[in-house]
DNA sequence: CTGATATCAGTAACACTGACATAC
DNA sequence: CGTATGTCAGTGATACTGATATCA
């Protein structure tokens, strides 16, 4: 159970060295490609790490020019994030080597075995996230 | 599919955490716990770190009581290491706070789920740990 | 000589807590 | 006033690479 967590954890993050990409760091990317305009404090959230840890990142990501953030906020403080076509070819490139690893792990699965599976799994992910 | 095993992994060191405990530290625990005798390196190889990050950890482990390992080799230059009963109540902490968050992730399933979805996971760490 | 081990040392990336200002 | 946000600053724990010594 937790074993297959660690390994398919550890396995992305390996995948994911090369490219200079850290778990957190791709997260990020992954959330903005679903939902651009997210602040800060939503990316925090959801790569479930402090808003401070996510701002230093995200400081990182546009010093890169992976991501841009308007200099004033329209409305409060927040700041809409947003990724830029650079950034957009670091997250195919990131996929790509997680979808490497996924189809690596789920080698000698059948259809029907890969969607049961992907059912189970966004499940449980569903029932972690209203706890 | 990743978005589960990343909760479930995140979840976990929430858990962890208020025990002053990493998700390495638990690994090592329960590896030593499944194989007492392990040497530095096998522990390192199974918790996927370095075995100079495994050293680090297991003298810190060693100075807290949790572990014990001899001071000389009796061949080669293998220490192998044992849980104390310190280090064996740790682990049953950790094991039960674990536990906790696997039956949260799992509330909602019916036995058979749960036993579709132990043996789809296990075939997925075989398949990436051969790899 | 080769390979595996343990371990010391230095470093770097990472996330954390605390604090402050701003805005609703 | 209470709450949420963005951000600066300092700190600590973590894992890494490199190097050395020992032993089968």
């Amino acid at each position: 159970m937790k074993e297959a967590s660690f390994e398919l954890r550890t396995a992305m993050e390996a995948a994911l060295r090369p490219l200079g990409i850290t778990i957190t760091h791709y997260s990020c990317l992954e959330l903005l490609g679903q939902r651009p305009g997210s602040s800060n404090s939503d990316l925090a959230r959801g790569a479930f790490v402090t808003r401070q840890s996510m701002n230093t990142l995200l400081q990182a990501l546009e010093l890169d020019g992976l991501v841009v953030r308007p200099e004033t906020a329209a409305v409060g403080r927040v700041l809409p994030a947003e990724l830029t076509d650079k950034g957009r070819r670091q997250l195919a490139e990131a996929s790509a080597a997680v979808a490497g690893v996924e189809s690596r792990m789920l080698s000698g699965f059948s259809a029907d075995e890969k969607a049961q599976l992907t059912l189970l799994l966004s499940r449980c992910a569903a029932a972690l996230s209203d706890a």
